[in-house]
RNA sequence: GCACCCGUAGCUCAACUGGAUAGAGUACCUGACUACGAAUCAGGCGGUUACAAGUUCGAAUCUUGUCGGGUGUACCA
């Protein structure tokens, strides 16, 4: 309907005395106000300065040129300053509707991002320790983002990156080793800043279990390093599956060393004057970007910072023709992507074609007071403790239904009050309520033929078709912005709508035909309410 | 100090990216079950969108400044 509207009225513009480049973008939105109409542009208002006349006249000499299908649009008025708006036909919203019922798990599909091939990288952390309510967040957030652009048509692949060299994986063997030895009753103890968890014990208990004291000679970490690696992994992975996140790679950091693009990036830095070196380190000339400082591309020690591997990761990633690569991550990377989107541009590459989506922190707050989650001091909450208490729909859900940009505050004793206040919990009631009329009406009505959709007058009808017919809408809104907090957004109030339908219209000791076209009503919400919560990873049980 | 994010109803958050009378949930108040699931619904109360200028037909949204909160500002990732 948006594209019929905005083709109308581009014909409708040419009649008017306007060079080709004075035609503005036009722009169909909904009006908050259902009084207003079901569409409306603000075309005439935009028009006022080249044709410079007063909008309500422009409105009216393009509402009179403009040749509307009476079967689509019942009514077009001007209001306000200038807004056009359309109603639409009773006839419109009647086909509009069982188009929705034949598509099915495929309404809300669209082809706004068609043809792209794209990568999502996200969780990413690096196998120090079990996933966090941190790592919930972008975890939850990248996979949503998939989701939405698979529905809008794009190629997704989803990847893992991460980095099992450096100083914090050496600590972390060392923390198993020591905590290996005093399994075994040696006087051990945890390094400088070595992991606390629970998590290192239990580990160092499992190769008790499986070497015994074999190891108790070893001098180095390295054995320690990779069993409790090769044990987090496992763990991170089944956390992952439990929130429903299935990678589709796993993107070790260590392969840009290995096939000399780390090198080569250094190379072609140096070459091109922004890289030089200093203080026996090298330096990355982000002064040439705006920045007070340069910035250490490799320590004097010869170990990179991460904005070399960074750099070389993206370049590794476009070079494998992905036109969209997205990265997910908190705010305290905030300060280090540019230098990596620079170093990216400048080695010749599309720089719009990465896109970075920040989410603020989430701030724990236990008996009403922030605190500090670390993974070395083990103070912290993991992912799978939190879906323990309050379920895997509702975690997704929780790191979900605010926008991306805010600061997420969770409580975690509210959080497992959860089950009273769900606030997942109203959608899939409705989804449940649904079914379950639904299981009983297939017993006493026939569904043989077509129903006739255009008794449908009630004013709550046609509220809940409005509703419906908008979901395509909402779901590309979200993907363009990248922002999974709009489907929830739409999906209460799509729950909120049939609710009042529910209370407002009954379907079962109605007449045949009425019994009929309001299953027909119900059956979409439902079905709406499932894509809705498909693509947000949540599932839509039958009875609960 | 500098950079980025944020400041909207008592509380938690929206507002289709510059549109029409700034909306939901929650809390509080009032009503509605002998009916398809009351874990619900209908109504009420609640606002100088932190503040001040500016841009324009029109600002919560853009610009500048001020105040307040968060994050970062390493030869850590």
């Amino acid at each position: 309907m948006e594209k019929y509207l905005q083709d109308e009225i581009h014909k409708a513009l040419l009649t008017f005395d306007l060079d080709k480049d004075q035609i503005p973008e036009i722009k169909i939105e909904t009006p908050r106000d259902p009084d207003h109409g079901d569409a409306a542009t603000n075309v005439a208002m935009l028009l006022a300065k080249p044709l410079r006349k007063n909008p309500r006249k422009i409105a009216e000499e393009l509402v009179e040129a403009l040749q509307t299908d009476s079967k689509k649009i019942s009514e077009i008025s001007i209001a306000g300053p200038g807004f056009i708006n359309f109603r639409f036909s009773d006839e419109y919203l009647a086909d509009a509707l069982k188009e929705l019922i034949d598509q099915k798990e495929n309404f809300g599909k669209s082809d706004a991002n068609a043809g792209i091939k794209s990568l999502v990288e996200f969780v990413s952390a690096n196998p120090t320790g079990p996933l966090t309510v941190g790592h919930g967040r972008n975890a939850v957030l990248g996979d949503t983002v998939a989701r939405l652009l698979e529905w809008t048509g794009a190629e997704v692949d989803r990847e893992y990156y991460f980095n099992n060299a450096g100083r914090q994986m050496r600590v972390l063997g060392q923390s198993v080793q020591a905590r290996y030895l005093q399994e075994l009753g040696k006087k051990a103890e945890l390094p400088e800043g070595g992991y606390e968890g629970e998590y290192i014990k239990q580990i160092a208990q499992q190769l008790v279990d499986e070497a015994g004291d074999s190891l108790i000679d070893e001098a180095d970490e390295s054995v320690f390093k990779e069993k409790a690696e090769a044990a987090i992994f496992k763990e991170i992975q089944t956390t992952l599956e439990r929130m429903n996140i299935k990678m589709d790679s796993f993107f070790n950091e260590r392969t840009l060393y290995d096939d000399g693009s780390i090198d080569k990036i250094v190379q072609d830095l140096r070459d091109k004057k922004l890289a030089y070196d200093e203080d026996g380190a090298v330096w990355f000339k982000t002064t040439e970007f705006g920045k007070d400082k340069d910035t250490v591309l490799i320590k004097s020690t010869g170990e990179p910072t991460y904005r070399l591997p960074d750099i070389a990761y993206h370049a590794n990633k476009l070079d494998r023709g992905y036109d969209l690569c997205i990265d997910v991550f908190g705010a305290d990377h905030i300060d280090t992507y540019p230098d990596v989107i620079n170093g990216v541009e400048v080695l010749g590459y599309d720089k719009s074609k990465v896109d970075v989506l920040v989410y603020q922190f989430v701030t724990l707050v236990k008996d009403g007071k922030p605190f500090k989650m670390s993974t070395r001091k083990a103070n912290f909450v993991t992912l799978d403790d939190l879906m323990d208490e309050v379920g895997e729909d509702v975690t997704r859900f929780f790191f979900l239904m605010r926008s991306p940009n805010t600061h997420l505050e969770f409580d975690v004793l509210k959080a497992k009050e959860a089950g009273e206040k769900n606030p997942v919990f109203y959608l899939q009631y409705a989804h449940a309520r649904i079914q379950s009329i639904l299981r009983k009406v297939e017993e006493i009505a026939d569904f043989s033929t077509e129903p006739d959709y255009s008794i449908l007058t009630h004013d709550a009808e046609i509220t809940l078709i409005k509703k419906l017919i908008g979901f395509p809408d909402a779901i590309s809104q979200a993907a363009f912005h990248r922002e999974p907090h709009k489907v929830i957004n739409y999906l209460n109030e799509l729950a909120s709508d049939f609710t009042s339908f529910y209370h407002d219209c009954r379907i079962i000791g109605e007449d045949e035909e009425m019994m009929q076209a309001r299953t027909a009503l119900a059956t979409a919400v439902a079905q709406v309410l499932k894509n809705g919560l498909t693509i947000l990873g949540i599932t839509a049980p039958d009875q609960m």
